[in-house]
DNA sequence: ATTAGCACTCAACAAGATAGAGTGCTAACA
DNA sequence: TGTTAGCACTCTATCTTGTTGAGTGCTAAT
């Protein structure tokens, strides 16, 4: 009868399952005794990795597909990866200089930032990329403005505390001028100003209407411009990234996560923000939803204004590369955030 | 010896090819004499039907992948289908349906509106869709106007003879303030009233430069504005599509196309609008690009205030459903051209 | 002009054979 | 006592081979 396997770790075994992740996450397939022993920083012969790899596998962190296969990492192995072991490989200067480029050029539509950073996102760690738009719900307005563009049109510009601006074009009819555009700029501001957006759409729903009186169609489009910029929104990128990898190159599985993928309900769940931390990393079944169970999900929060306002990240194979993952999120992240407050200026301040 | 093969089709062997063409876009498996036979319309032996499809194959009509596999269409064969044998199926009123209710919700910026055709012409037609965003060469404008939003933020407002309206958010410096900028969008209306968003950008770096003196910060966020809404954008729509073909079931196939399907410049060449056409048809040889000389592309044009302004359409397998295609295009175009004058209203009668 | 019959072709599928990488166990070794 | 060589065993992936079936072209009969 062999004796109980302690349950810590030996120096040893650490590294031959550091090896094992290293090797699996690079190439996805089981690694086997004979080339683990190959390495030069684990010289021992190919069986006395085998028992130790047995070891392992006892104590739950390795698994074996069938008989006569190689090792491959379980999801507690990733997650002792992942707190213990993983070198964070500094981002290097190559792809600091690409990601600032392509974020160089100067945007300032907020979609257009949220979709390029899914790009950049997807390019760069060669998974699928999630990005959430920012969360309305608890920004306040700070104000309201109406301006004629032509005879019958005009834009509504909402601004909000936290410096992000809306702003769609109405349909007006012609009767309607400056000054009156401006009266109702006036009120609108008055009676919503550091309310929520949607406590901003209810008030204009029910007070402003009776107190401004006629105009009902366009008091409608401005009560659905407001409504509408609540709603949540997440962009997905790199979904192309998928059929680089072997896990998916069977179309058909290719194909379900792509339909997957596309019920954003779920993937706004995974994009949550609430939590305390900087980066969250569901690992394999650490996931809540069953059908995410056989994937990894890293996110990261991003602010505006000083204030947690979405998050983004990606989500692939439970073998992805943590280490760059990780630091290709924190760089975006700072980026995002310099870009982000530079809508802002200092348009807060005051 | 066989007698020569007249050049014109008797009766019966356009109801052949037709019944060939129309089963091959239907399963994509090549069609031997025997199932054809057996269709209602078709009353011969298989024999005949062999007889027939040697000469048209003969006529370059029909193909064959290798000696003992059923025949498939040439491009001719697609092109003669096209052209005089296609019934162009109405669409559904289920259908119609499905694309008022996609475009029902008010959509009121230009960039959603692009988003949403992309993406109905892909779930409609099950194939991959383009669409080009309004190309602004011809574009002139009509005015700048430049509105202080927060202490040092101001919306900069470019409304177009079109009627496309394109708006931006500046940073200026503190001591600006509204009279000032209404100022500044005085001169720059005068100076580029009627011209073209390319003189403008040109007269606003030379001339406006100048006559303004200092704020060279500000005018080049100007400047810069208003170059890139000259730029070329195209939306591509239902990518996941090509994963249902089984053109595409090869990972890698499925890979070399989305590859293709990056570099942009090519769509945007294919999605030309100079022609005269209404509805173009490419196929498969007779597109212009190499990569593309196995696929068809069909492509329509749309209009803004009664001008082509940019065109959309879908590339996919040369035995796409054409007929069905030609009529999702049709009443999508219809559709766009609506709401898209619904952007003009009566702004532009006066 | 049409069609039945026949020999022939070829892709697709299935079944069997082989190679190679891996394992676990035991016994020898330092 | 921990390490390693050796060996029998397992299982997948790949290659080979045979079989089936849908399809063709040609010829001769209708």
């Amino acid at each position: 009868m062999r004796k109980a396997v302690s349950k810590v770790l030996s120096e040893r075994k650490m590294k031959i399952l550091k090896s094992i992740i290293d090797d699996y996450i690079l190439t996805g397939i089981p690694v086997g005794s004979r080339s683990l022993s190959k390495k030069p920083d684990l010289d021992f012969s190919p069986a006395t990795i085998r028992n130790e790899m047995a070891d392992l596998e006892e104590m739950g962190y390795l698994d074996k597909p069938h008989t006569s296969a190689g090792r491959m990492p379980s999801d507690i192995a990733y997650r002792l990866y992942v707190d213990r072991m993983m070198n964070i490989n500094q981002i290097t200067s190559q792809e600091a200089r690409n990601i600032r480029s392509y974020f160089n050029m100067k945007m300032n539509e907020l979609e257009q930032v949220i979709g390029l950073t899914a790009k950049v996102l997807g390019d760069l760690t060669h998974h699928v990329s999630l990005v959430s738009a920012p969360q309305m719900d608890e920004i306040t307005l700070r104000r309201i403005q109406l301006v004629k563009l032509t005879e019958n049109r005009a834009l509504l510009v909402i601004v909000t505390d936290s410096g992000i601006i809306k702003d769609t074009v109405l349909t007006v009819s012609s009767g309607i001028d400056d000054s009156y555009l401006d009266m109702l700029s006036n009120v609108l501001t008055q009676n919503t100003v550091d309310k929520t957006l949607g406590e901003a759409a209810h008030i204009i729903r029910n007070v402003c209407c009776s107190e401004i009186g006629d105009h009902k169609a366009l008091m409608d489009e401005i009560f659905a411009a407001i409504e509408n910029s609540e709603k949540k929104e997440v962009v997905l990128g790199g979904v192309k990234n998928i059929l680089d990898y072997p896990e998916y190159s069977d179309t058909k599985k290719a194909r379900e996560l792509l339909q997957l993928l596309e019920t954003k309900e779920m993937l706004y769940d995974m994009l949550d923000i609430t939590g305390d931390l900087e980066f969250s990393i569901k690992i394999g079944s650490e996931n809540t939803y069953e059908e995410f169970k056989n994937m990894s999900v890293v996110t990261a929060t991003y602010c505006v204004g000083g204030r947690k306002m979405g998050s983004f990240g990606i989500i692939g194979p439970t073998r992805m590369d943590y280490g760059k993952v990780i630091s290709v999120l924190n760089y975006v992240g700072l980026s995002l955030n310099d870009i982000l407050s530079c809508f802002l200026e200092n348009g807060n301040k005051k």
